[in-house]
RNA sequence: GCCCAGGUGGUGGAAUUGGUAGACACGUUGGACUUAAAAUCCAAUGGGCAUUGCGCCCGUGCGGGUUCAAGUCCCGCCCUGGGUACCA
């Protein structure tokens, strides 16, 4: 074979890792450039060709800024805690690390054949204890700081400890769930349990009673962004909401931050659509509603404070604390029937029944703190304990959902805001005059929110609120293979472990399962105590804890003093490119985001975001192919043919299809129930039918790497991967097309070398033509990558080949430059053919091409020429053409006669070096 | 339901700022080379009409609009994919 890439690229791997081609280090002399990857979990099937999708277009974009003159940080690790090696751990004793050890050294073989320039001195793993040794400190910190939210940071729990001592909570804003007023006095007389438990309320890292996702088929709980309509997401377990004692980031402190943050950086607007829509913002008002016979008050939160003249019922959420007390004797009982329903029902239940209406009346009313009215309280399941205060006060008439309620329990419905018609749905634009509202009778929507809010304060029965729907995150786990926590209990109460004692290291266990009497696995572990004996805590931490700031340890992987040093962050600061998938949008995206902000507000980093600009790659899809069984026999019918019969449809592994076309010896071979098959041809051939689908075993249509780089080697195989379309589309996977561009490498290759396979190359001067095409080349290589439209890039490369091709160019001048253009995309070939041209270092370093406009100057532009909108000629007329004479050339031009055909053009619009449009 | 992205040949896709729709490939068809196959090369290839050549008409999910000019902008609708789901 002429282009032995088989030769080619095993020698220029060993080459990059005997000469540590692509070790970096901080050079004050060089701009810093940090290009990341989503690093992945390494599973047991191995790498398909969806993977190195994103890693791909990484690497190009990195090995192009390093010819740019960018020192480039570009890394790679592995995810490795994670459940699918503890599933496998159950079911076979082994242990997770072991697992996890072949899946990585499998992931790592695989990569290295697509020839990536990671730096892989600096790779991390997240099970390994010098990494989590740092996941464990960021705990810690997380443990001992509170939010401030005058100073909108975090700041040390130490601090607040002696603000108490001073002067109590009276004078603090804070980040927490606790609303109670305590003085100096009062807290220096709570005991050290009453002390710590009080600091829960404000650490960013806390333990609390908590409604939670527990998955008893996983059993263990969930974070919101792991459970996927009441199922979870890994394995689609049923979840159902339990009250559990469990390990929580604040992360709801941020929630403003993350959502401002938004607008700094360079996402896509779905992207960020997504985690605003998670966050959640609505501004409202929070209102007190008198309790007919008691003396509480019902807070309750709406974002239409506008129409609370229009409120003629009051709901509550089952698990409010107010219900109890505020039911009459006639009702308890149905009450009480009514709760312990709605407490049981799972979360898939609740949100497939959403239409089922239910609720229940307390016999209490509660009073209109404006107009005095007196309206009956209610509990309904539609309310969620855990957003606004778990009450509201319903508008039928401009609320859809207390519309449905109140036509359903026969409530009374009044409208405030005119505009609607509220017979038959409710109305709930904000637009419209008040009607039926007292005072603001004749106001607008907007002015009757201002209105009512300043008409509560007024009268102190309520004020402006703002409400975010995201929730804090729930952080333990009742798994084995996770992070330990850095925690220990004395008397009940949960300290942290001193830092020089980190890392504390996961313990052996005899089984991976809970114990009898359900606490996690790590309760079996011996000895898991402190060198004082106190208990150490048994949870683990969850998936996103090794995975929300690990691109930080990657600057500096060895230190055994600090998470990484000031000097480390100071030159590398936050990623430039991020490149990963979008399954990853409210979850690690948004806990990197928090993570990142809690250590710039320690000081530990220079930015407060820390992924600059970010692209989600697309999915590859399989394509999967069908044979068709005539039902009860064992004939197959050809996909064309197949509609005759009454036929089922069978999924056929993709490696026995070439281009539609069955294999059948292949096939017969595959399974015995096969064997003695018999096929119903269409012109001698077996066509298989296709689809779309997800890459899945199940479905045999799962592509490996590995066969095609055997087959066409891995230059081939990136080109093809950036070729087949935009890097953001989902995109179906089809081998057909890689064959043209194995044949583009082969003319690459074979513009090098004569019809024997020698390596020749002319020194004459290249010739204008020559140079275009080159310096053409360059200016589209140099745009199209700007701008991550690497598929675009490659039809660039090919069309530049061909043409050379066609002018049997071999010259030097042009073909060294075109070896450096393309070492980002092949850079296999590249080296090979900067070898043969005579080097003797690596081709990554050369500076990228210099564009130089001359040599792609035209004197000449084809006009084309249009009549009423519609190309009819084309011109040739010179650049640079005044208006008024291309106008006079364009008429007296032969072909234009036969389209005016005598009459007088009405207008002629000349755009120069772009259109001549004549309107006839 | 709401929010977001998208809909272009037989297929993947191109058209970057409103200015030649279909670049570059795949596939298909025909041809060259060969004892033969593979590989390679050449030609054609959006649809329709006409084919003696010239040509002409239609065409970017559908229906309107703006414009000298619309795949691109505006309005309404349909479909596909993703997110979210009683968030008051």
């Amino acid at each position: 074979m002429d282009y032995n890439f088989s030769e080619i690229e095993p020698k220029w791997q060993r080459y990059w890792s005997e000469n540590k081609t692509f070790k970096v280090e901080i050079d004050h002399a060089k701009p810093k450039f940090y290009v990341l990857d989503m690093f992945p979990y390494p599973s047991g099937a191995g790498l398909h060709v969806g993977h190195p999708l994103g890693y791909i277009a990484s690497d190009i974009y990195a090995r192009y800024m390093r010819q740019n003159g960018y020192n480039v940080l570009h890394p790679m690790g592995y995810d490795a805690y994670g459940l699918p090696a503890e599933q496998y751990a159950i079911q076979t004793g082994t242990h997770p690390d072991v697992t996890t050890k072949k899946n990585i050294n499998r992931y790592r073989k695989q990569l290295d054949k697509i020839g990536f320039s990671f730096d892989w001195d600096r790779e991390v793993r997240t099970c390994d204890p010098n990494y989590y040794k740092w996941t464990q400190w960021t705990f810690i910190q997380l443990f001992h700081s509170w939010y401030n939210k005058d100073t909108k940071k975090a700041e040390a729990v130490k601090d607040l400890v002696a603000t108490f001592e001073k002067i109590g909570n009276h004078q603090l804003n804070a980040s927490t769930d606790f609303e109670g007023i305590f003085s100096a006095d009062e807290w220096n007389e709570m005991n050290e349990k009453a002390q710590q438990d009080m600091l829960m309320n404000y650490r960013l890292a806390y333990l609390s009673e908590a409604m939670v996702n527990w998955c008893p088929e996983l059993g263990t709980v969930l974070a919101n962004d792991e459970v996927k309509e009441g199922l979870s997401e890994r394995g689609g377990h049923p979840v159902k909401r339990r009250l559990m004692k469990q390990w929580s980031l604040r992360i709801t402190a941020y929630a403003q931050r993350l959502l401002d943050g938004l607008d700094k950086i360079d996402w896509s607007d779905s992207l960020k659509e997504m985690q605003r829509n998670w966050i959640g913002r609505s501004d409202g008002a929070t209102i007190y509603f008198g309790i007919k016979g008691f003396e509480d008050k019902l807070e309750v939160f709406t974002t239409r404070p506008d129409t609370l003249f229009g409120a003629t019922y009051m709901v509550l959420a089952p698990e409010h604390e107010i219900v109890n007390k505020i039911t009459t004797s006639d009702r308890k009982e149905k009450i009480d029937k009514y709760i312990a329903w709605a407490k049981n029902r799972s979360e898939r239940e609740r949100q497939s029944e959403v239409k089922n209406i239910s609720g229940e009346f307390t016999g209490a009313f509660g009073i209109n703190p404006l107009n005095g009215k007196k309206i009956p309280i209610w509990v309904a399941d539609y309310v969620l304990a855990g957003y606004g205060s778990g009450a509201i006060m319903a508008v039928p008439a401009h609320d859809s959902r207390d519309y449905t309620f109140a036509k359903h329990f026969e409530l009374p419905i009044i409208q405030v805001v005119s505009g609607g018609d509220i017979s038959e749905e409710s109305f709930d634009a904000k637009e419209g005059k008040m009607i039926n509202s007292g005072f603001m009778d004749g106001m607008d929507v907007k002015e009757a929110i201002q209105a009512t809010i300043s008409k509560v304060n007024e009268l102190n029965v309520g004020f402006s609120t703002v409400n975010y729907r995201l929730r804090d995150a729930i952080f333990s786990r009742q798994r084995y293979w996770g992070e330990p926590f850095p925690v220990y209990y004395k008397d009940g109460i949960p300290y942290t472990l001193s830092e020089d004692k980190l890392p504390l290291s996961l313990p052996e266990v005899d089984k991976y399962l809970p114990t009898e009497s359900g606490k996690p696995p790590l309760a079996r572990a011996q000895n898991w105590a402190t060198d004082k004996g106190y208990p150490l805590e048994t949870n683990t931490m969850p998936g996103f804890a090794g995975s929300s700031a690990y691109y930080l340890r990657y600057t500096d992987p060895h230190n055994e003093d600090e998470y990484f040093s000031k000097e480390a962050n100071e030159y590398w600061q936050n990623v430039d490119l991020y490149i990963g998938g979008d399954e990853h949008a409210v979850g690690h995206l948004l806990y990197s985001r928090f993570w990142n902000k809690f250590l710039f507000d320690i000081g530990m980093v220079k930015k407060d975001e820390p992924f600059k600009k970010l692209i989600n790659q697309g999915k590859i899809q399989g394509r999967s192919s069908f044979v068709y069984r005539i039902n009860g026999t064992k004939k197959f019918v050809s996909f064309g043919l197949r509609k005759k019969y009454k036929t089922t449809r069978l999924h056929v592994d993709i490696d026995m299809v070439d281009n539609d076309v069955l294999d059948i010896a292949t096939f017969v071979k595959w399974r015995d129930e096969f064997t003695d098959a018999e096929f119903i041809l269409e012109d001698g051939k077996y066509i298989c039918g296709h689809e779309i689908e997800k890459m899945s075993k199940s479905k045999h249509n799962v592509q490996s790497p590995d066969l095609l780089i055997e087959k066409y080697g891995a230059d081939t195989l990136r080109l093809y991967e950036m070729f087949l379309g935009p890097l953001e589309n989902h995109k179906p996977w089809d081998t057909k097309g890689i064959e043209g561009v194995f044949r583009f490498m082969k003319k690459l290759w074979k513009l090098y070398h004569n019809e024997n396979n020698q390596f020749v190359v002319s020194e004459e001067e290249p010739t204008n033509d020559e140079l275009k095409i080159l310096h053409k080349t360059i200016k589209k290589i140099m745009d199209d990558i700007n701008r991550f439209s690497f598929n675009t890039a490659i039809s660039a490369f090919m069309i530049c080949v061909n043409e050379l091709t066609e002018l049997k160019c071999n010259k030097r001048k042009i073909l060294s430059d075109l070896a450096i253009l393309i070492s980002s995309n092949a850079p296999h070939i590249a080296e090979e053919l900067w070898q043969l041209l005579g080097h003797d270092d690596t081709i990554t370093y050369q500076n990228f091409p210099e564009f130089k406009e001359e040599y792609v100057k035209e004197n000449s532009f084809s006009y084309p020429v249009s009549f009423n909108g519609k190309m009819r000629f084309k011109l040739d007329l010179p650049i640079n053409m005044p208006r008024d004479e291309i106008e006079k050339a364009v008429l007296a031009a032969e072909d234009a006669q036969k389209w005016i055909e005598g009459k007088t053009p009405k207008k002629i619009i000349v755009v120069p070096n772009k259109i001549v449009n004549i309107v006839i």
